[in-house]
DNA sequence: ATGAAAGCGCTAACAT
DNA sequence: ATGTTAGCGCTTTCAT
């Protein structure tokens, strides 16, 4: 398939040298090359390369003067260039589909922040369901990336995944159920194991269920541990409902099914369909008795209006582990990554109600 | 400074013809390249270059061969390559500091979406105060992004943003003050001023004040414009608070200082800090006489359980303006943008109080 | 309209 | 340790 390239009618003209060079576009100097620089110090323009390659073998002496050289003449290597002999771009593909779930910014942000720290640069793809995603994934082949990280893309295909990985080293963020590409997960099993652990000693029995997803590796993990345990702590599953989104608004629906199920607590499959439910439960004025647990614990969980127990994703762990498996020198087969949270007790599963948090007090 | 690379080794492994061709790295051989493509279908190179490049001198005959032949053997254009000659790179340097806001997911993913569909291509720059500013957005220059867009990076001091931005088009979303670069940015002014038009219409005439940042442009404008409005309407200013942030907690706790001054509305200078004061009032009791807005609209605002009247920010038609400005062939002198948003009455400003709002009933 | 040839600014053999 | 040379895969004159 042709793409066509938006803004070649831009670049064509601004090609021309009939343009006017207004205020703003300084008729700019091209920067300095390495060969320049080499001439302006009487070096060859292979030092100026060692120069700027660690591990390269030049002197300390050139080396320094070169590097002087380059900070007063404003010299920086072009890496473009060096893109194109070395095939490696330093650039990581940021795959990202849902950005509604107030979990993914913080996530993106550490993420990027961690990348950056070991000198990679983030090149970001938002997909919309709308168009075609090859065709927004297009830059991760032609623009070369070193590796994709793939952040819960839920709308990626078996077949889009595969293409938008292959050739490159590629991580799954928050996915499971492939094979064939290395993942880095939050342990859900142990987290939804913990947070029923926790009802049953706080005294709850009947427990409802709402689900984001059902259909996606992750939905279904964090529902079989939630059952699973439930079982065998002999607790009694009084229904499930699911809008089959992460939302406020799919939280609120769903938890007007499972009310009149009269449980006395229900497990969220988020924080944000948690919220969701909370509101509900307050409409109900059933917060005396229903206990709310969330996943994720972003931001406004901790907000003193929710006070929401919920199970901590170790961002900071799920980044860090992205980054160094980025970087390893030997990447071997594909990998699972699971890594444990924290169990965050707050209002929500309080035995006595939490019907006094500060917004209805 | 030198900046080792930390996919070097890798690379270089893959390079060699020794090393194991594990699982995942598939033994890729390299893409084909123009001069391969032209080998194999009997043209010449340059000819595969134009069939690619709309407006060159290429009959369609040859091109539409060419096409189809790249399609069939999977050729693409190297990005890199062209980058190298051209000089462009379709690549926009995306600058944020502060993810906290929700206001900012909201924007950057529309923002890269707008950009995707114009075929450029986001590489994202997420300035944690902590390291140099300069370090980390080295990449803005030494990948020679085409454009810049700084998203309210209030981090940015006046000499940064000078060395972010010269020598390319740049543009400034939320951040007022700069003579010589573009803006885009929100009616701040005409949203306080419509806010406090809402208030004097709902009766109300005692108000307070929440600042976020008081030193920024953006937040000088926001207090300047309330406080004439209030003035013009001759209204009364019962005081004013700031914690110097834009979060819930500063929301909350400057709301505390306010209560005692007996307003009988609070306007926030961005909805984060309304659903902090949200809290706060609620907690005190005072929800059926004080009225509450906030700006922004972010999603939170419209939730049942707070129901906030604000400002709508016009996200879709900031990013449509930015766009339309990296894309526009004649850009001209710096301009200001300001772009007009929509207030958003909810229940917050209700005059019979807002005390029955969801989680209080 | 097409082909040939000369770079773009760097890295990486290959010499010395 | 340093310099010389040959590309990387394109775009762009310049011929024809």
């Amino acid at each position: 398939m042709v793409r066509s390239n938006p803004l070649m009618i831009w670049w064509a003209l601004s090609g021309t040298g009939t343009r006017q060079v207004s205020k703003t576009e300084t008729a700019t100097a091209r920067p300095l090359t390495s060969r320049q620089l080499a001439a302006l110090i009487g070096v060859s323009q292979s030092a100026i390369s060692r120069a700027f390659t660690p591990g390269s073998s030049i002197s300390s002496d050139l080396r320094s003067k070169i590097l002087m050289a380059a900070r007063d003449y404003g010299y920086r290597p072009n890496a473009i260039a060096s893109m194109l002999t070395t095939r490696r771009t330093n650039i990581v593909g940021v795959v990202v589909s849902d950005m509604q779930n107030p979990f993914y910014p913080a996530l993106l942000a550490q993420l990027t922040q961690g990348l950056q720290a070991a000198g990679l640069q983030s090149l970001f793809f938002n997909i919309s369901p709308g168009a075609s995603i090859e065709d927004q994934l297009h830059a991760i082949r032609t623009y070369n990336v070193d590796a994709v990280v793939i952040i819960s893309a839920t709308v990626l295909n078996e077949r889009m995944l595969t293409w938008a990985t292959e050739g490159r080293r590629s991580i799954l963020l928050n996915r499971l159920g492939h094979e064939d590409i290395t993942t880095v997960c939050c342990d859900n099993t142990l987290g939804f194991r913990s947070l029923v652990d926790h009802l049953f000693e706080t005294g709850r029995r009947r427990i409802g269920y709402v689900a984001g997803f059902t259909t996606s590796g992750v939905g279904l993990v964090r529902y079989s541990a939630f059952t699973t345990r439930l079982a065998e702590l002999g607790m009694r599953l009084v229904g499930t409902s699911t809008r089959q989104a992460y939302t406020h608004e799919a939280g609120r629906l769903s938890t007007l099914d499972l009310i009149p199920l009269e449980p006395d607590a229900i497990v969220y499959a988020s924080d944000i369909l948690a919220l969701g439910g909370i509101e509900t439960i307050r409409m109900a004025g059933r917060a005396k008795d229903i206990a709310v647990t969330g996943f994720d614990d972003i931001p406004m969980a901790s907000w003193p209006g929710y006070s929401l127990t919920t199970y901590r994703q170790p961002v900071r762990e799920i980044v860090d582990r992205t980054v160094e498996l980025l970087l390893a020198t030997d990447i071997g087969p594909p990998q699972r990554h699971t890594l444990q949270g924290e169990l965050m007790i707050r209002a929500t599963t309080d035995p006595a109600g939490w019907a006094d948090v500060p917004p209805s007090a």
